[in-house]
DNA sequence: TTGAAAGCGCTAACAA
DNA sequence: TTGTTAGCGCTTTCAA
């Protein structure tokens, strides 16, 4: 069942029935309905490879999420979220998703797999945005919407959530409950959220007049272990904070895990705030304070802006520096933060 | 760049460069290499559109999985991690991987997609294989696998890991700690999964010698409150199990909380095995002890059964009931089991 | 508003 | 072993 047979059947020319299916203008309303309602009965709906070929353009958007790392550090639940967003966003565009994978990340293969299946254009997540290979990538003009990753290139932008914002809600809330010591483990500075998140941090806790003390900012990767480490370090002080920001939920976990076991009450003798909310958060006994990031609204402004870098053909610019698209995040109070020793509880 | 440029630049025809890039034997070895070395110079890959277009095959491999219900129930945490490995997996066999999006899941969304990007084959997971959809798809002769779905078809198959054996072997856990009264809170009995589940922790018990007591079978739905409320069943009987065999994670960490409301302490008073081993399951105090299901080799079976049904073109069979690849389970012992009350700690 | 015809980049049948 | 040629199913000029 092809073109030429929907135009046999319904008496016209393939380029009528190419209209029909495109919503030309150049088609009388009579016509294009004829058209329609025999191809329905005969169950035809266009080769998109057919289609591709001629227009050059295929109607695929590919999703770069680099999971070799996964073997050595295990999952990574965010982005497994996100997909899903991302899946559900892109299918209300029109796009479908391709999942492009290779096993040698620093060679061009993302780029030779974005031309050689005509892509739409590219979602990246997960992956260094400072190797070549990905820099290529961006400056082929193919357009390119980072997640959490600062993208630049002629056809390229990023979306992120409020990092900065989310940290100074969740310092906020520690001082509304009384605490002064207020530390944080951090994600690793080079990753763009791991950065903001400290940034966050640092301005609140300055904004609000509390020293800035070196020992209560440990790094971490944002890896379950690096959280218990951290928490082990800052219990070990003479002067131990009374509350810490972990920058990721699987750090806060482990966190947790430390401070129970030093025989300490989380939400009681120290409350941790958590990031991104997954899944284990809400499981976790006393269940995990943290700042939420909507995954739907973040996938949305992705397939937002990258349908704009792809609509735009002209908008290339070359200096190609766009500010990221901000999605908002939200506090969700559970078990693991309250008031300050020696302040009454709620 | 495309071949005919390929063709000119090395002296050849475009069909010699076809040759070269499709390995055919009807092709010198110097010719060969000679025009996979002006290509490599050219930076020149195959246009994928063009390919399926001629071969009427693409090398792209589609996943229905649906997300619609997500909306509902929150996370589906294990089809997500799958995803993973079926990403993995199939970039081995040199398959590239497109989500299927349908917002009518009961139309032919599905397949009218895989005609038109004429997929190869297609992985369905927690999709519901009864619906007319579904049936008239496994029917049109595309290649189908199945992920825990029992797909019957012309060209279909499906991979599940041994529910059964892994029940049993968490049944033999807790009656070797000493458990007599082991109850069980299933998941949905017309899901394979749940179904194995039950019968392999009904036959493990019969054999046993252990009674099969009606009170001991609580239903759930393998989400988180189902779990809550089934342990809040057993709790209440005048004979409660000291330990449970729960069909999922998220249901049996559900329980853990009922148990340590309950003020009891789980691995204890009472044990707890789940199934799956979701992140969550290694992060929640006690940690769980459940049945992990090898994701890897999950995907790894399901692409080599479908590049299997992909390639043996002849072999569509009309009866089309073909045996469902196993892959074995692993019991992994946390704190969430333990000697029956009564006995000692080991 | 419609149709005829060219061609997107490739593979494969056939001829040399 | 290589080249020539005819499409794959569609969109898009261009002419009518």
């Amino acid at each position: 069942m092809d073109i030429r047979e929907v135009a046999r059947r319904s008496g016209v020319s393939m380029a009528t029935v190419s209209r029909a299916f495109n919503d030309r203008p150049d088609i009388s309303r009579a016509t294009r309905e004829h058209v329609l309602a025999v191809a329905r009965k005969l169950g035809y709906a266009p080769d998109q490879q057919a289609r591709t070929l001629v227009r050059r353009r295929s109607d695929l958007v590919g999703i770069i999420w680099d999971t070799t790392y996964l073997s050595v550090h295990g999952q990574h639940p965010f982005l497994q979220d996100l997909l899903v967003g991302l899946k559900i966003a892109f299918t209300a565009g029109g796009h479908h998703l391709m999942l492009l994978s290779t096993d040698d990340p620093d060679g061009d293969a993302y780029m030779r797999i974005a031309r050689q299946y005509n892509l739409a254009g590219l979602v990246l997540m997960g992956v260094d945005e400072r190797r070549p290979a990905i820099t290529r990538l961006l400056a082929s003009g193919r357009p390119c919407v980072g997640i959490d990753l600062p993208l630049r290139g002629p056809r390229a932008g990023f979306v992120t959530s409020d990092n900065r914002a989310g940290a100074a809600a969740a310092v906020d809330h520690l001082h509304a409950l009384g605490h002064h010591r207020i530390a944080t483990i951090t994600g690793p500075p080079e990753l763009l959220p791991g950065a903001e998140r400290l940034a966050g941090y640092r301005e609140r806790t300055a904004a609000l007049g509390l020293p800035a003390r070196e020992d209560y900012l440990v790094h971490g990767d944002f890896f379950l272990d690096s959280g218990r480490q951290g928490m082990r370090r800052l219990l070990a002080l003479a002067d131990p904070p009374t509350a810490v920001l972990v920058a990721g939920d699987e750090m806060a976990i482990g966190a947790l895990d430390v401070i129970i076991d030093a025989g300490l009450r989380p939400g009681r003798e120290v409350s941790v705030v958590g990031y991104d909310d997954v899944e284990a958060a809400s499981l976790v006994r006393p269940a995990l304070t943290t700042v939420a990031q909507d995954r739907s609204e973040l996938a949305r402004a992705a397939a937002g802006l990258l349908a704009e870098l792809i609509g735009d053909g002209d908008g290339a610019s070359d200096d190609a520096s766009r500010p990221p698209r901000l999605v908002p995040n939200r506090l969700v109070v559970r078990g693991s933060s309250g008031p300050a020793p020696g302040r009454p509880r709620g």
